[in-house]
DNA sequence: TTGACGACCATAAAATTCCATGGCATCCCA
DNA sequence: TGGGATGCCATGGAATTTTATGGTCGTCAA
């Protein structure tokens, strides 16, 4: 399995490292990164969240190749550039598993004492976990939404109702 | 095309596990996904009913082509993949054929002491025996009507409605 | 010299692997 | 056709390995 998937929360230590959860750390693996000795992963603030993105070889890419669709020395190519690229951090992994989140991108997601590191694929974000479960809802809604126009919600609204206790 | 059909029974221990049927388990093994170390089965929370959805690539690629009709890094993809990746799970399956199932996605589906699997095409679902009972009747007099606007009930009133227990 | 940072070590908890058992259904042969 | 043997499958528990997390020690730089 190659992609980032399901949601983790960990803890941060006195000294600011969180261990990035294990299937994640396999991914990044199978990515290209962490190949011996030099474990790293991209991390900068999400562009619309209170949030960190991160990820491997596979994200870096995804972000140039995201750059290479927009015309060379564009305004919105430039400004682009800076909001990506700008604040990226390359972060070490040491021999535990564990990252150090630098104080910029920490405040930027509002981490404090813990952190939900949610699978997205060929990236993950990490949360301030109340923030979170805040958002998690929020997108739950609007799936509910977005499945209609799809058209895959169409089984009737009086399905399974019968008191379905959500965690 | 092998797809899961029927439905089974089987109990959960006091760690959670509970074996996959074994005629499931054929059908994720030809789905792309071997048995030994790399076993496993997406599994998220049902979004209209109380119940876990489940599958092997196939499902998980259904997502992914979900998510690609969304433009990459816009707000909308960004929240849907919150909630379709997020909570998803990979699970995988033990030598003996078993998945253990975590505890939010128990708690979702009111899962306790046993699991009904349900067969659907080319995803199953893992239900609560005694909600499902339920939501099998509910469905049963539902197809009494859609049977009737297809004008196909001419086979008699009580047609098929044995009780049919399987398992 | 002091403070920050990185490597290293220790431990408890959790997850995974492994092995053993009992029930069911099937198959084979007398 | 009956009876025994066989194989698969669900289930229970034990043992082993990972993982998260806390702490200590040295090193380098301000």
């Amino acid at each position: 399995m190659d992609r980032f998937v399901s949601t983790f929360t960990n803890k941060i230590d006195a000294k600011g490292r969180v261990s990035v959860p294990a299937p994640f750390r396999a991914v990044l693996e199978r990515d290209g990164y962490g190949t011996g000795s030099l474990g790293g992963v991209y991390c900068y603030p999400s562009l619309d969240a209170p949030a960190l993105d991160a990820g491997g070889e596979r994200l870096a890419q995804k972000i140039d190749g995201l750059l290479s669709g927009l015309p060379d020395y564009s305004d919105e190519r430039d400004q682009l550039s800076v909001a990506l690229y700008g604040d990226v951090q390359v972060l070490s992994i040491d021999g535990d598993g564990r990252i150090i989140l630098p104080e910029g991108l920490r405040a930027h997601a509002g981490l404090d004492a813990a952190v939900t590191f949610v699978g997205l694929g060929d990236k993950f974000q990490m949360w301030e976990p109340g923030r979170f479960e805040k958002r998690r809802n929020d997108a739950r809604s609007k799936v509910q939404v977005t499945r209609k126009l799809f058209g895959a919600g169409s089984r009737g609204a009086s399905d399974g109702d019968d008191g379905g206790a959500r965690e």
